[in-house]
RNA sequence: GUGGUUGUAGCUCAGUUGGUUAGAGCGCCUGAUUGUGGUUCAGGAGGUCGUCGGUUCGAACCCGAUCUUCCACCCCA
């Protein structure tokens, strides 16, 4: 076999795990209908412009651009060797990072999806005109994104995302939480947990603390609490730059833990300053009320401060869910964007959506042998071929066999019995047919069960019958 | 991007301090069985030991580079 393979972090998908990924597909999309979702697509590739800068610096690395075509590269190549003339004297040590910068821009104009989100905004922009606000929309499709592979990590993977455009009403938020609860509960979770946070609350603490600017530093320390420990975030927090009695007011953060209503009356207190941080409080707590009218399923929600994520764009509520069975990162995201199409030219557009990562929900079913058996199955019905007349007579009712809503295969050739019936095996096909010589002759087909091994003589009429009931 | 790890038959893996012709199980193909799969028996095919380079009389084994796998960090679904 030649050394032949696929890029790093991206993957085949054979018709048995097809079938589990589309049974989690299905799933959702299911859900997402019935809340009444609309489906749109967006092309696999971007404008390298529309991308840039809508993820924060990290983002921006892990972007899959692509390069410019044909003489338009030759023409940026062209340009770079006047940009640095002594090109034989270029090591990797002394290359100028703006060069590096300069040639990704130049060398590239478009750009993989790095996620749905922001190409959504794109979207709405773009057919503004055509939309009906409150706009409810679906799409499920792969984003790629250049970091490296580990578990639960993909260099190709897929999200269903749900987003509502074109209100700031939190019932939207109420109910984005219920689908999360819907739809992994219906895939058979029982233990995970959505946390909820608030982009203003975490402003509020930054005010509070007295350093604003640090915002995305203090979150993305204080996130790792659990991971390492107390002692390690407060000398985190102290190598970005906060000073001990800035860390001091950090502190009650860390006992934050356990039921709600308690967590909020701490905030309450310790926001007390902050006027940002005191409105997103209210924004949580008026999602938990309305939410104790719908009940959840399995999903156990949890209030988290420390909770980070998409803090580039998001301005309100922030979602994580995970899995309490398996280790594994988030398995969805979400939160509100107030202002997301403002950078394409469009004001005043507030959305907030949710992300179900269906490779790591995937893995997690997997991993708890969440699959339904019968997922694999395929054609329900074989027709052995004995050759061409037989062929001829076994053709309609093939046909017959169809319409009647039966997957059904007559094997392409007339090759050795003990071949077709061996295939019939190994795909699992529960019910072979084989008609001979004789068989024509009376028009009682021989009807196999392969899974017995016990065989009949019955019409065609009667099979039928047999596998509809 | 940083650190570690892995690579031998289609798959899962053995392989002695570096020494004849690199093995096993499963799978695959053929036959026992010209109208019967899944069981059994007999036989067979299949490997540039990830790739390139180096050390050596001699390399699957030692060294270097590179690609790949998996894992952790960063970050994230």
């Amino acid at each position: 076999m030649k050394n032949i393979g696929i890029p790093k972090g991206m993957r085949d998908f054979s018709p048995s795990v097809m079938a589990r990924r589309n049974y989690i597909f299905n799933t959702i999309r299911k859900s997402f209908e019935l809340h009444g979702f609309e489906q749109i697509e967006t092309p696999a590739m971007e404008n390298r412009e529309t991308l840039t800068g809508k993820y924060g610096e990290e983002g921006d690395r892990l972007i899959f651009n692509v390069m410019q075509r044909g003489d338009k590269l030759i023409d940026e190549i062209l340009w770079l060797k006047e940009l640095d003339t002594d090109t034989d004297k270029l090591t990797k040590e002394n290359f100028n990072p703006a060069v590096k910068s300069s040639i990704i821009e130049n060398f590239s104009d478009g750009a993989l999806r790095y996620d749905l989100t922001v190409p959504f905004a794109r979207y709405v922009v773009q057919h503004q005109n055509e939309i009906t606000f409150p706009f409810r929309r679906f799409q499920i499709q792969p984003v790629w994104r250049a970091d490296r592979p580990q578990k639960g990590r993909y260099r190709e993977f897929y999200q269903c995302d749900a987003d509502i455009i074109g209100t700031d009403s939190l019932l939207n938020e109420v109910e984005l939480i219920k689908i999360f609860d819907e739809v992994l509960s219906e895939l058979g979770m029982q233990d995970f947990t959505i946390k909820l946070n608030n982009r203003k609350v975490l402003s509020g603490i930054a005010e509070v603390i007295g350093r604003p600017e640090k915002i995305v530093d203090i979150t993305v320390a204080i996130d790792k609490l659990e991971k390492i420990g107390q002692a390690k975030v407060e000398e985190e927090l102290s190598e970005k730059g906060l000073t001990e009695i800035e860390i001091n007011k950090i502190k009650p953060l860390f006992q934050l833990k356990g039921d709600s209503k308690l967590v909020i009356s701490i905030l309450k207190e310790y926001l007390e300053g902050s006027k940002v941080g005191q409105e997103g409080l209210v924004e949580v707590e008026e999602i938990l009320q309305t939410l104790q009218a719908i009940p959840l399923q399995k999903a156990k929600l949890e209030i988290d401060v420390t909770l980070a994520r998409g803090l580039d764009y998001y301005t309100g509520a922030i979602f994580e869910v995970v899995s309490n069975e398996v280790k594994m990162g988030s398995i969805c995201g979400g939160g509100r964007y107030a202002d997301l199409t403002g950078i394409f030219g469009l004001k005043d557009m507030s959305g907030v959506g949710i992300s179900f990562g269906a490779d790591r929900i995937y893995d997690v079913m997997e991993e708890l042998g969440l699959f339904p058996e019968s997922l694999s199955q395929s054609t329900q019905l074989f027709f052995v071929n004995f050759g061409a007349k037989e062929q001829a007579y076994v053709l309609p009712l093939l046909q017959q066999a169809r319409e009647a809503g039966i997957s059904a295969e007559l094997y392409p050739e007339a090759a050795k019995m003990k071949k077709q019936m061996k295939y019939a095996n190994q795909k699992n096909i529960p019910y072979v047919v084989m008609v001979g010589e004789s068989e024509m002759q009376s028009g009682e087909l021989t009807f196999k069960k392969m899974q017995s091994g016990e065989q009949e003589k019955l019409s065609f009429a009667e099979i039928l019958k047999q596998l509809k009931g």
